[in-house]
DNA sequence: ATAAAAAAATGAGCGCACTCATTTTTTATG
DNA sequence: CATAAAAAATGAGTGCGCTCATTTTTTTAT
């Protein structure tokens, strides 16, 4: 209208704050509508209108309903996993610290039990590549947490040196990640999974020697 | 037309024939173009058309598109199931033998990646609660089977009698689920699965127990 | 055989996620 | 300020999965 010829703020232009400043818009109407009615019942054009925009422009932001999801929840994760590690008992044993960490993420999902159902549907198997990546990410950060830990097991003499942490760290993940898909699908309920959860964890962490020290995996004749 | 009050076959009525002969069409008529063009590419008129009827009667022998694709594969589970636990060398090493079963279950995805991907993923996420206990009863049968392997291996003494068969088969199977996922989601390839998964079998079955004999996991004090 | 009741099949219609040709807004240029 | 070019927003349109009132077929009873 007036004669404004660089109104633009400090730094970034003023068509990229407006695409920021919608971008949060609709994430935040996105996350509101998906906990008060769930992810199916919520409709994108209900979205579009909570966010101010119209049905067509959701999909500038976000490539599908789904990734809409993955984008709401991938900006808290980060601090979730943070508050899961922060407060590990340094001197507990491993097991317990890892039913901390796994427990205090399973904790956050506890709070909409529904919607983490389909969000880590989507962690699990969303159609884009690209979001999968930075998922990868997440969970990388998450894996090198319980490698530090089973490294300072070790450092400990709590577990022994010959368990490569990387490993060990992805298989303790996935007994968390499909016990965790078992609950999210209410076939086990929240005490089971924790149970269950320790049983195979300890289970994961003993593992098997040899039951003498010289039969080892050479003994494979018949009984 | 003319008169036949009683042609019913030997057993299960006219009805019931009629509706079995047509749910075999189904599933067929499914199969053949979810291989064919993929399972989103297909629509469920299509398999309507392909299996001769109309579109809405589909939806009174499956309760959606996706739940097609689970009878369709449900069907063929049992069947490659028993062949990967067949063959197992009787005579190899636990982690050999793990490696063949699962082997075997990725040689049958490994068919069609894609459409594997998608099966897999009703596996974990399908809507239904009816159909996911029946893919519970078939994991379980996978289960089952793995716990027989490490029974054996501990009777033959190569690994200790510590290990829970149940438990460790669920680790073992929590290893092979989320490299699956991984796979069939293009994040690593198939030698990538392999190699993963045998790296993390052994984690998994060697495990760790405390590095000397009395230290044990009651050392938790400062270093 | 006929009528009544039950079961199964039909397909038009609905709501939804998503697309894309067009319009509006913003930036760059003289 | 005027104009051209670029970017962003719009919303009517499309195709799809799925529903459900209606029709057709099959079974049961008389």
């Amino acid at each position: 209208m007036s004669s404004q010829p660089d109104l633009a703020p400090s730094e970034p232009g003023r068509r990229e704050r407006n695409k920021q400043e919608k971008r949060r818009r609709i994430l935040a109407a996105a996350g509101r509508l998906f906990r008060r009615k769930g992810f199916a019942a919520t409709t994108t054009q209900e979205i579009a209108t909570a966010a101010g925009i119209a049905a067509g422009t959701l999909f500038l932001y976000a490539r599908s309903k789904e990734d809409l999801l993955l984008l709401v929840f991938m900006d808290e994760m980060q601090g979730v996993i943070d508050k899961a590690f922060a407060a590990v008992p340094a001197a507990a044993p491993l097991v317990d610290q890892l039913m901390h960490v796994f427990g205090g993420l399973a904790d956050y999902h506890a709070e909409d039990v529904r919607l983490a159902r389909a969000f880590i549907r989507e962690i699990a198997f969303n159609e884009d590549r690209e979001r999968r990546r930075e998922v990868m990410g997440v969970r990388t950060v998450i894996n090198a947490g319980v490698a530090r830990l089973i490294g300072e097991a070790q450092r400990r003499r709590e577990i022994g040196r010959e368990l490569d942490p990387g490993d060990a760290a992805q298989v303790y993940f996935s007994v968390y990640f499909l016990l965790l898909q078992n609950w999210l699908n209410d076939d086990i309920d929240r005490d089971g999974f924790d149970a269950q959860l320790r049983r195979r964890l300890e289970t994961a962490v003993a593992g098997s020697r040899a039951p003498t020290r010289r039969a080892g995996a050479r003994l494979i004749g018949r009984p």
